[in-house]
DNA sequence: TGTACATCAGTGAACGCGCGTTCACTGATGTAC
DNA sequence: TGTACATCAGTGAACGCGCGTTCACTGATGTAC
């Protein structure tokens, strides 16, 4: 039934990107072609129409997720009260049982940090991911102390971010048993200092 | 030029186990049956003279990977003064510039969690990356202050390997760039508290 | 506004290739006498 | 100890399948008059 009207291509290339966004992060950058389109509702012919390679695409969809997860840290920072509330709103909505669940719709650090550690070097993905992390790096930063000074508040976001990022890593490899629980807990208080536990759900960062 | 000896056979069996405990590493649970035959000097067809199914590899070489991680740790505690140096003995050779670059000898935490995360839920490497998880949580655990107790030790070795894991997955996504170096340094800082920097090459873990 | 036609987004068959696994075959090893 | 032969570890071709990518084809869209 082709030819398809302008604004339809627009909307399937659309859906094929955020298909992307998902699917990679979920099942790593070895997804097939036919999978993505089909999760876009086409077929895997009318990709090379869209993109110039698979590899192209995995850029753009890690960028995408990046953007994804940039507005929604952006955004719990300007709900909060102040940068202790800013952080702890971060910290809180990353560790949460929702998020380990819901790798397709959470942060691409945890997701596809060890996909780039193993690609090429020439592989468009790589500065995409360099990108994305270097901005959550400055959000969480931005949430640091007003105290310290700007080299001490990056120093603290990166060693924050990669417990933040390995404590998800190993909840995921790990769940459904008890240390997975008990690794997005600990990595809570350690990053929170001790607190009265409240186990009610929070949104997925 | 078969057939072979039975101390040959033995020989060629573990070739097998160790080429795949360190390629699986390196490039993930996707790498070939006919590259690891390979890699221990064989050709793909004898792969299945040793093992049920790629599965059933996969998990061992897992095992063996973490043997070989816990014997590791377990030698520095065993060599360091006090339960203090043991921890920063772990810390330091983990969070090393050389421990980056050899993920193939590495800890399979950063390596596998996100391969293993994506596995079927009843694919054998799942029993044995949550063993080798938890003696590693229990030798880091050890380390810990003697005037702790018992579960305040396990939580505390919970965040601390989860600070570990995610610096070095994040550390080995950007490779290169100055933020790899940043990760490790801080994350060590972190854990450890500030510290007379030095920059010497440290054995990896 | 209505008609004629060129454009081109999407389809699905096909390309060469590599995957995990199977299997007939080989010939040195290990064994029985 | 020496000989005859059954065993079986490793080889390499083959299985069906899915991969990324290409391309001839289709027919509704968009355009020119």
């Amino acid at each position: 039934m082709p030819r398809v009207s302008r604004a339809e291509t627009e909307r399937n290339r659309a859906a094929i990107e955020d298909a992307s966004s998902k699917l990679i992060r979920e099942r790593g950058l070895s997804v097939s072609v036919a999978d993505l389109m089909r999760a876009a509702g086409l077929t895997h012919g009318g990709f090379y129409g869209h993109f110039q390679s698979k590899d192209e695409l995995a850029a753009i969809a890690c960028a995408n997720a990046f953007a994804e997860s940039a507005k929604r840290w952006k955004k719990r920072v300007a709900n909060a009260e102040d940068r202790e509330a800013a952080r702890a709103a971060l910290v809180k909505g990353y560790l949460s049982a929702r998020n380990r669940s819901a790798p397709g719709t959470g942060c691409p650090l945890p997701a596809l940090a060890v996909d780039v550690a193993r690609q090429g070097r020439d592989k468009p993905i790589g500065p995409a991911f360099n990108a994305g992390l270097e901005a959550l790096i400055g959000i969480l930063a931005s949430a640091q102390p007003s105290t310290l000074d700007h080299e001490t508040r990056r120093a603290d976001a990166l060693a924050q971010i990669a417990t933040m990022v390995g404590a998800m890593v190993l909840a995921r490899a790990t769940d459904g048993l008890p240390v997975s629980d008990e690794l997005l807990a600990s990595a809570c208080e350690h990053l929170l200092g001790p607190e009265p536990r409240d186990h009610g759900p929070v949104a997925p960062s």
